[in-house]
DNA sequence: ACATGACCATACCACCGGTACGTACCGGCG
DNA sequence: CGCCGGTACGTACCGGTGGTATGGTCATGT
């Protein structure tokens, strides 16, 4: 069956319901009990299909955490774009940028699937990869803007990115954890900040 | 059977062995295939024992896990204790220990399990007490110990400690993943140099 | 109209973590 | 020395899980 770009049959809509029903289901059953901690069978019946179904769009556990992934990642970059590609100051905008990364770090889908599972499940190499089409690379082009706008001192701007990143995912995950999510949230931020004006040039 | 702490039987000291096999045969495997990855059958053949025998030692996989972290950690805290509580200037000592720790992040079985996978088998919150004795102690104690000495500006020690020991790791990873891991090693020291630097008091 | 393939359900298998139970053997005691 | 209690395992088995094999249904191209 060839699928003609301009046409889109019933069919298709029906398959992709599926499709997207299992990605849902498995995001929320990935966020609430982790890769391991979830079997498939309650993803297909959550999603009120079969293993069939599944089997069917997917090559397995694995493909299907990565489609999850995939779902989560997309829609974090549309809205982190939109706050990154700004016009205005390289600085104000890298710090609003910044702010929005943090917020979206505490969301529960993102911290369990991108932060912590995704290293593991993937594999480390292949999370690497994943990355740089999403929050990753996105945070490097930040950084290259502000090397580029004269902000911050010359640099291996790619190691510059990985150390902020990880510094970033370890105030998501205390926040996260914190039991005064608020207070600790303003205290990461600030202390994220003072990282940076330490970077900047006087 | 009481154990008279001055005796020690041939048989207790057996057992310890089958023990430490376990645990031995833990690390290895852990490391190289990751936690989901490496069964238990796998595990005591290579330790020259059957089920019976993790079982009577460990109450399950995790615990089999925990024993492992407990032992990679132990072998590091041991090390990293001397350079850090050495005497001398607080600012030297702490570059040190900082190059130490990299080093030691650069080891298979501590970026595995310890940095990859602790996390997210025990479970982020179980995996950050357990840090409060292992490593993680270590680095917040050296942030103190800066701050006491007013080399860096005065802050919430738990969250710098926090971010340092996330840029740390995400610095460590990127090495060991590296086409040129001595080049990129060089370039990771001196780019979380250049942070401390600008965290430091003029 | 018929073949074809997309789409999905059902039944089944191999494997793994965990449990139940049996056993050999050491060490103390009368 | 004989008995006994408990440790330190080995063996057999179970429920559940990821993955596969097979078949059925229905839209669609020819």
């Amino acid at each position: 069956m060839r699928y003609v770009s301009t046409v889109r049959t019933r069919r298709a809509e029906y398959s992709e319901s599926t499709r997207q029903a299992l990605v849902d289901s498995a995001i929320d059953l990935f966020t609430k009990r982790g890769y391991a901690g979830t079997s498939l069978d309650e993803v297909v019946k959550r999603a009120r299909v079969t293993k069939g179904a599944l089997y069917h769009h997917f090559s397995g556990k694995q493909a299907l955490f990565e489609a999850a992934f995939a779902q989560v990642e997309t829609r974090s970059i549309e809205s982190l774009t939109a706050v990154v590609t700004a016009e205005g100051d390289a600085w104000e905008t890298a710090v609003a940028g910044l702010r929005a990364y943090v917020r979206r770090c505490l969301e529960p889908e993102y911290q369990r699937i991108i932060v912590h599972e995704a290293p593991v499940v993937m594999g480390w190499e292949r999370w690497r990869e994943a990355e740089e089409h999403f929050s990753f690379g996105l945070l490097r082009t930040a950084v290259q803007l502000l090397v580029d706008a004269g902000e911050i001192e010359e640099a291996p701007v790619e190691i510059m990115a990985r150390l902020l990143f990880g510094a970033l995912s370890a105030g998501a995950s205390t926040i996260a954890s914190s039991s005064d999510p608020k207070r600790t949230g303003r205290e990461v931020e600030r202390a994220i900040l003072r990282v940076l004006e330490g970077l900047r040039k006087k």
